[in-house]
RNA sequence: GCUCCCUUCGUCUAGUGGCCCAGGACGUCGCCCUCUCACGGCGAAAACAGGGGUUCGAACCCCCUAGGGAGCGCCA
C-alpha cells in the first residue's frame, strides 16, 4: 500500500485489544434481552442442519434456547446469541446496487460470543463501526448476505447503520474470483515486474468503474472523479495486456526523472550501476516508447552501461561484414571530426556519410548500432550515440572494428 | 436445497425509452510512417445470454428461463 502511495488516515486498530469493550456490549445486550445464552450442543446443531438441508430448507438455528425458562444444563458453557427480529424485513439502499431487501424470517439468531467468551466477527465489526462512527462501509459483494444481520445488530444497539456499498470482486483469467488462495498476487510483485504505481492504480480504478470513455486518470483525477454510483455491478476480469498498455502510457507521460527513480532498482537488479553511464532521465526518454515495463526498460538500457559491450554474434555477422565495416569506418572518420556532439549534428553527419558512400540509412545505422550496443536493436542511432557520449561511442566503434575482424 | 447478487464485442467499458442496424479502450488483423525495435496515424473484424411482455418505439421497464457468483459456521 505504501508503494502505491495509499495510506490510512487512522489506525490500525486491533480487535484483540478491544475484547473488554466487546464483553461490555455483550453484557449489556444480555441484560436488555437483545441477546441470550444458548446451551445447544454442536451435535444437536449439526443434526438440525442436516435435517433442514434434507427437507430442502435453508439451514438455520431454530431458536430453542430463545425463550428458555428451565434451569440451564449443568457443566455446559453457553454461547451468546443475538435475538434477531422474527418478522418484517431489512431493506437497505446499497450505494452500488440500489435497494436490497431481506426477510427477517430468513435470518437466524447468530452467535455473537463463543462458549469461551470470545466475540465473533460479525459482532465485533458492528461494535467497531458503531464506536468509531463509521459512515460508509465499502467492501466486497461477498458480504451482502452479512449486511442485514449487522444492521439488525446495530439497531438493537440503538445505532443508525452506516451506508453500505458492495463492490464486485475481480476475476482471474480463468473466470474464477481472485483470492488469497487463487491467483492473487501481492502488489509488490507488480513493482518487481516493472510497473509504475500510477499505472496499476489507473488500471484498477477502471476495473469495474468508469467515467464516460476516459481511460487514463492521474491520481488527482481518480480522487476527484471517483463515484460509487458509477461502479459496475458485475465482476470483471483482470486483463494483463491492458495493464501493460497503461504502464507504457504512464512511462511515456510521467516526468523522466521520476521514472528514472523507479528504474534504478531494476538496473541494479541486472548488476548495472545506474550512475556509471549516461544521464538516467535521458535514457528513460530514449527507451520509454519501446518499453512496456521498467524491466524491459532496464534490459534495453543495459548496453549504455556495459563496457565492453556484449556482442550478439548473429548481429555482428549480419551487419559487420565487409560492407558493414566499410560503412562503419566511414562513419567513424566523420564522427571523429565532429566537434559538436548533439543529436542533430550526429544525425546530419550520418546522413552525409550515407549520401557520400551511396548507402541507405539502414546500411550505416545498423553497423553503428551493432558497434555501440552489441545488438541490432536500440533507440534511434543519433540519439543513442548522443546519450552514450563521444568518447564511449568512438571507443566502441573502434572495439567493434577490432572484434569483427577476428 | 434455500436466500441474495450478477449477465453489452475475446477483455475493460459507454449507454438510464427514440441521438444506437450500439460508441470508446486493450488485444487481434491490414495499410501508412520508418536507420532497428518501437511510438504514432488510418482502417477492419468483433457484443446488447435466450424467450415472452409493456410501449408508437426497448440494450435500457416488467416477467420467465439459462448461465455465473456469494452466503447459509462457536471462520474472518
Amino acid at each position: 500500500m505504501a508503494w502505491l502511495g495509499l495510506e490510512h488516515d487512522a489506525g490500525p486498530y486491533y480487535q484483540t485489544r478491544r475484547f473488554d469493550r466487546y464483553g461490555e456490549v455483550i453484557a449489556r445486550m444480555l441484560a436488555a434481552g437483545s441477546a441470550y445464552h444458548c446451551y445447544c450442543s454442536r451435535e444437536r446443531l449439526d443434526a438440525l442442519r442436516a435435517e433442514q438441508m434434507a427437507a430442502k430448507e435453508k439451514p438455520r438455528y431454530d431458536g430453542l434456547c430463545r425463550d428458555r425458562r428451565d434451569p440451564p444444563p449443568e457443566g455446559v458453557s453457553p454461547v451468546v446469541r443475538f435475538r434477531n427480529p422474527v418478522d418484517g424485513q431489512v431493506v437497505f439502499e446499497d450505494l452500488v446496487r440500489g435497494s436490497i431487501a431481506f426477510e427477517n424470517a430468513e435470518l437466524d439468531d447468530l452467535i455473537i460470543a463463543r462458549s469461551d467468551g470470545t466475540p465473533t466477527y460479525n459482532f465485533t465489526v458492528v461494535v467497531d463501526d458503531a464506536d468509531m462512527g463509521v459512515t460508509h462501509v465499502i467492501r466486497g459483494d461477498d458480504h451482502i448476505n452479512n449486511t442485514p444481520r449487522q444492521m439488525n445488530l446495530l439497531r438493537s444497539l440503538g445505532v443508525t447503520p452506516p451506508a453500505y456499498a458492495h463492490v464486485p470482486m475481480i476475476l482471474g483469467a480463468d473466470g474464477q474470483r481472485l483470492s488469497k488462495r487463487h491467483g492473487a498476487v501481492g502488489v509488490l510483485q507488480y513493482r518487481d515486474e516493472g510497473f509504475l504505481p500510477e499505472a496499476l492504480l489507473n488500471y484498477l480504478v477502471r476495473l469495474g468503474w468508469s467515467h464516460g470513455d476516459q481511460e487514463v486518470f492521474s491520481r488527482t483525477e481518480m480522487i476527484a472523479l471517483f463515484d460509487l454510483g458509477a461502479v459496475h455491478r458485475a465482476p470483471s476480469t483482470f486483463n494483463p495486456d491492458k495493464l501493460l498498455w497503461l504502464n507504457q502510457h504512464h512511462l511515456k507521460t510521467a516526468d523522466p526523472a521520476y521514472v528514472a527513480g523507479h528504474l534504478r532498482p531494476h538496473l541494479a537488479q541486472l548488476g548495472v550501476d545506474p550512475d556509471a553511464g549516461p544521464d538516467l532521465a535521458g535514457v528513460v526518454c530514449a527507451l520509454r516508447e519501446r518499453s512496456k515495463t521498467l524491466v524491459e526498460m532496464a534490459e534495453g538500457a543495459r548496453f549504455f552501461f556495459a563496457d565492453p559491450v556484449a556482442y550478439d554474434e548473429k548481429a555482428v555477422v549480419k551487419h559487420l561484414g565487409e560492407e558493414g565495416r566499410g560503412a562503419l569506418r566511414a562513419a567513424q572518420a566523420a564522427l571523429t571530426e565532429l566537434t559538436e556532439w548533439t543529436t542533430e549534428a550526429i544525425h546530419a553527419v550520418i546522413e552525409s556519410v550515407a549520401a557520400a558512400g551511396g548507402w541507405k540509412m539502414g546500411q550505416i545505422a545498423q553497423p553503428l548500432r551493432v558497434a555501440v550496443s552489441g545488438t541490432s536493436v536500440s533507440p534511434p542511432i543519433d540519439q543513442t550515440l548522443q546519450l552514450l557520449g563521444r568518447d564511449a561511442s568512438l571507443g566502441r566503434i573502434e572495439a567493434a572494428l577490432r572484434h569483427s575482424r577476428t
